[in-house]
Order: structure tokens, then C-alpha cells, then sequence
RNA sequence: CGGGGUGUGGCUCAGCCUGGUUAGAGCACGUGGUUUGGGACCACGAGGUCGGCGGUUCGAAUCCGCCCACCCCGACCA
């Protein structure tokens, strides 16, 4: 993109839209090290914004934070049999502690007496480490249950990486609970699921589908896994974020027992549960528009930003100084506002940087704005235009956050609504996904068998079998065998 | 790991085919001035081991060899 032009367009290149609104909104860029990317500031800002938020909910149902290594032992790795085959083809390896200079002088090399005795994995989740280290805090079922979180990063070596969507690093939260029976254990990957949906609706204004992976989608470990799914503006679904009830799994795996009330030895219940920077990537395909970011007020760095402008040098403090009449009442409010008086840059410049960093309400204040005791409001979701009284723009900005916030879920809405398609047969199917995209509600037989050959055929998967979808019996739209194993519909769709 | 592509100031690239003083442009950056209600202009200025190593040559960004990195397209994935 050039500087001082717009933005490719959605329609006519989305991948490179995206893209190019992260560079625009000063989100982060590329490192030199493969697969990895720097978060720049601003950022880091709405990530801090996210996890704040996310914290909050964690600690108001009973969790607490702690903090696992980052090195995993590799034998760990070998005690859940399907996790270790999940993650085995995608880990970083510690096998050196020590770098030596190379014979001719020119580099460095590692040491070869410096050899681990035991090589160490660069987690790619904590389970393993995090059940070596709690089996022994746990002994007694009064000790249970154990209801942790960790923020943190982690690494997994993927072939294709994309900012935020894909990195080979990303930073996430990854709750792992411990639970005496397995009634317990599902409660809480229900309940955490719903605490992922209601932070996605309700302050990133991402609508979401709530459902359970089909088998071949589970995390590699798990009994079963539950996920909330969310539409992309390409029509493409993302996992948003992932809670697995482990069973006893992992406790099996890692001697992870409890004494029960009546004196007998039990392996406890597990769960995980996390949300990852993933997240930056969903809230920008959400809202952004081909000007750049559009950021919910509830997450945005700036909830409101401030232009100061003048004509001559001599009205600049005076400016300044009415300007102040907006933002120190703003921050008495508790509203996250910006005041940018950068000199010697046109007001113009000022706006359409905002505009790419997605600051929900800008604010123009001149020379006109101070006669009136007035200001110039613009919405970034609309575009929409206000000159208003000052006293009134005050009463009523909470009112205006408020109902941007509600525009932009709506609109969320709106758009996963027209593009998710009941759909009866694998004709239909395939239409769908090789047209525009979208959700495609369909009977499934439940056989891995049908689930591969979709994929195979049209690289669509199963994102979910939704919970608030009706009953509904009927057959297969692939093989034509009943549905009676899965008894609804399930969706259909592209995902990243 | 297969197929394709690219490596030259912070960014986008020209120069390479046909080797020849001091490696260019635009954007961005710095200073000064005029500007400022939707991306300003003028002047001056700073910034480069031309991805790395080796070879050919009097002389290499340019030719040859090897290596590395990154990007795009596939198979794998939060």
C-alpha cells in the first residue's frame, strides 16, 4: 500500500486487505525470525485491553493465575498417547545449553559437551508441565478443585503462519482445571466456553456459534472439545476460542490421583480452556472496513480521540486550552481519550490516521467549535458527522460509545445471519463453499468417513455441532445414512 | 517438504541482460520557512558492508558456484 492513498479493498483482495489494515493500524509487523511478529504498541494496547477483561472473568469464577516453565522435558510429552501425536510435528527443540566459536573463527556453533541429558520442547500448551508440577498439590478430594490460569506464550511450528491468525509464537491465556468428578469437570468446560462467548459478544462484538468439534476436530488429548466459532467478512469461519473437558486422560497419563471422602485412590477430572491473539485477527475481519480498523469502544486503545486545530500559531493554546474542556470531563468519566496536538501536521493527516487505527469517536475542535462552546463529533462506524454542544456531547458520549459498541455487534450479526445457509444436499454444499462462502446447516451422519471426504472435496470442515440448534432427524447429505447419532444439523464451513 | 518468486538506505523499487569513477528515485525521516476545518509546499540535509561466502577479472550490485533468509501457492494447524 502506498502511503498516502487507501487500502486495497475487501472485495478486491481480502488476504491483502488484511494485511495492510494491520500495517495502517500500527498493529505489528513481521520479525526477522520466521513465523514470529513484533506487536507494536498500539497493539499491544488491545491485547492489554482484551486479557484485562479476560482476567476479570477468570478471577470472578474462581480461578487464579500462575505461571508454568516454559520448557517442557520431552518425556512429558509421552504420556498422553494422542496428544503427543498431535503436537509432536510441530515442536521447537532444546537440545544445546552452550554456543562455541565455529573452527575458522566466523560464527558460533553449540557446544557438543554442552548436550542436554534430556532435550527440552518449547511448549506448544502446558498441560504436561502444568500436571508433572500440580499431581503433587493434590492428595486429598479437599483439595480439589483445583482452578487455575496461565497467561503466556507458546510455540508451535507451523508451516503456513499469518499475522495474528497464525504465528509460530502467540500469546495466550490457557485455564486448566482439576475436578473430582466428571459432572464437575463438564460443568466447568461448559461454563468457561460461556464466559468466551459472552467476552466475544459482549465487549469484542463478535457474534459467535457455541458448539461441540466433531471427533476429528477435538484437541488431541481430549474426550471432547468445545469451541465458540465466528464468521470472518470473507465468510470464513475462525475458532475463536476452545474449552476441553480432558477426562481422565491426562490424569492417567500422569498419575494425577486424589483420596475420596470414603479413603479410596481416584485419578481426577480434568479440563482446558484457552484464548490466544487469535482473537486481534477475529476483531479485525469482523469490523474493519476498507479504510482501515473499526475497534469495539469496549477494546479500543483510544475509546476517543481528540483533534485540536488552528489557523495561526496564536490561537494554538487557546485551542488547547478549550480542548482541555473536553478531554480532563472525559477522563473524569473514565473514557480512554487521546489528545493529539502533534504540531506541524495537517488536521487532515491527523483524521485518516485515527481513521486507520480505528478510534470509535473523533473529535474535531477549532476556532468555530470554541465560539459555540461547541464540537464536531465523527463516528468511526458510520462515518456520521455531528456538530454538537459541548454540555450535550458530555451528557451523551457514554450513550454514543455505548451504541457503537451495539452497531457493530449487530451488524456482526447481521452479516453471519445472511450468509449462514440451511443446506440439504452435498450439491448444495459444495455451491455454497466454492461460491461466496458462509455456514452451511446440514444433517450429518456422524462418520468420520463423510467428514474427510467434504473436506477433501471442498476443503470445508465441520466447525461445530451447535448447541442451540433444534432436533432434527433426517439423513446424511453426504452418504444418506441417518443422522440419528448427531440428531441436528451441524455447520459446514471454510475456516482459517 | 514439493512448486513458484524475491533479496539494493526505514518502506516500495530502478540499475544487473551488455562488469568501468562517488549506487539512484519516490515515499518516510531531520532542520528552516510558508501552511493547517479531510492525506500541504519550497529549500537544504542525514541515511547503504547492494542477503552471506567463495570464484572469474586490472575492476563485480552486475558474470559463475554454493549457502541462507523471506514471500506466494499446496499438504498440516489455535
Amino acid at each position: 500500500m502506498a502511503k498516502g492513498q487507501g487500502l486495497t479493498t475487501r472485495t478486491e483482495d481480502y488476504a491483502k486487505w488484511y494485511g495492510e489494515v494491520i500495517e495502517a493500524g500500527d498493529l505489528a509487523e513481521h520479525s526477522p525470525v520466521r513465523g514470529c511478529m513484533v506487536i507494536k504498541p498500539y497493539g499491544y494496547a488491545l491485547w492489554e485491553n482484551m486479557r484485562d477483561v479476560l482476567d476479570r472473568m477468570f478471577k470472578d469464577t474462581g480461578h487464579s493465575n500462575a505461571y508454568f516453565p516454559l520448557f517442557i522435558p520431552k518425556s512429558y510429552l509421552s504420556k498422553e498417547a494422542e496428544h503427543d501425536e498431535g503436537f509432536a510435528k510441530e515442536c521447537a527443540i532444546v537440545t544445546h545449553s552452550r554456543l562455541i566459536p565455529t573452527p575458522d573463527g566466523k560464527d558460533l556453533m553449540p557446544d557438543p559437551s554442552s548436550k542436554l541429558e534430556e532435550e527440552l520442547i518449547i511448549r506448544p500448551t502446558s498441560e504436561t508441565i502444568i500436571y508433572g508440577a500440580i499431581k503433587n498439590w493434590i492428595q486429598s478430594y479437599r483439595d480439589l478443585p483445583l482452578l487455575l490460569n496461565q497467561w503466556a506464550n507458546v510455540v508451535r511450528w507451523e508451516m503456513r503462519t499469518r499475522l495474528f491468525l497464525r504465528t509460530a509464537e502467540f500469546l495466550w491465556q490457557e485455564g486448566h482445571t482439576v475436578h473430582a468428578t466428571a459432572e464437575e469437570a463438564e460443568e466447568e468446560t461448559a461454563k468457561m466456553l460461556g464466559v468466551y462467548a459472552d467476552f466475544l459478544e459482549n465487549w469484542a462484538a463478535i457474534p459467535v456459534l457455541q458448539g461441540r468439534k466433531s471427533e476429528s476436530e477435538k484437541f488431541a488429548g481430549a474426550d471432547h472439545t468445545y469451541c465458540v466459532e465466528a464468521m470472518m467478512q470473507d465468510r470464513r469461519a475462525l475458532q475463536a476460542g476452545t474449552s476441553h473437558n480432558l477426562g481422565q486422560n491426562f490424569a492417567k497419563g500422569f498419575d494425577l490421583t486424589y483420596q475420596t471422602q470414603e479413603g479410596k485412590l481416584e485419578h481426577a477430572w480434568t479440563t482446558s480452556w484457552g484464548v490466544s491473539t487469535r482473537l486481534i485477527g477475529g476483531l479485525i475481519m469482523t469490523h474493519s472496513d476498507d479504510k482501515g480498523l473499526v475497534l469495539p469502544p469496549k477494546l479500543a486503545p483510544h475509546q476517543v480521540v481528540v483533534v485540536p486545530i488552528w489557523r495561526k500559531d496564536a490561537q494554538k493554546d487557546d485551542i488547547l486550552a478549550y480542548a482541555d474542556k473536553l478531554v480532563a470531563p472525559l477522563r473524569e468519566k473514565g473514557i480512554r481519550v487521546h489528545l493529539d496536538a502533534r504540531d506541524k501536521m495537517q488536521p487532515g493527516k491527523k483524521f485518516y490516521e485515527w481513521e486507520k487505527k480505528g478510534v470509535p469517536l473523533r473529535l474535531e475542535v477549532g476556532p468555530r467549535d470554541m465560539e459555540n462552546d461547541g464540537v464536531m463529533t465523527v463516528r468511526r462506524d458510520t462515518g456520521d458527522k455531528a456538530p454538537m454542544a459541548r454540555e450535550a456531547f458530555l451528557d451523551g458520549v457514554q450513550a454514543t460509545l455505548d451504541e457503537i459498541q451495539a452497531t457493530l455487534l449487530a451488524k456482526a450479526r447481521a452479516f453471519r445471519e445472511e450468509n449462514t445457509h440451511a443446506v440439504d444436499s452435498y450439491d448444495r454444499l459444495k455451491e455454497i463453499v466454492e461460491g461466496d462462502g458462509g455456514f452451511c446447516r446440514a444433517l450429518w451422519c456422524g462418520s468420520d468417513a463423510c467428514e474427510n471426504q467434504v473436506q477433501s472435496e471442498t476443503k470445508a470442515t465441520i466447525r461445530c455441532i451447535p448447541f442451540d440448534e433444534p432436533e432434527e432427524k433426517g439423513d446424511c447429505i453426504i452418504c444418506g445414512e441417518s443422522n440419528e447419532k448427531i440428531g441436528k444439523r451441524i455447520v459446514w464451513s471454510k475456516a482459517y
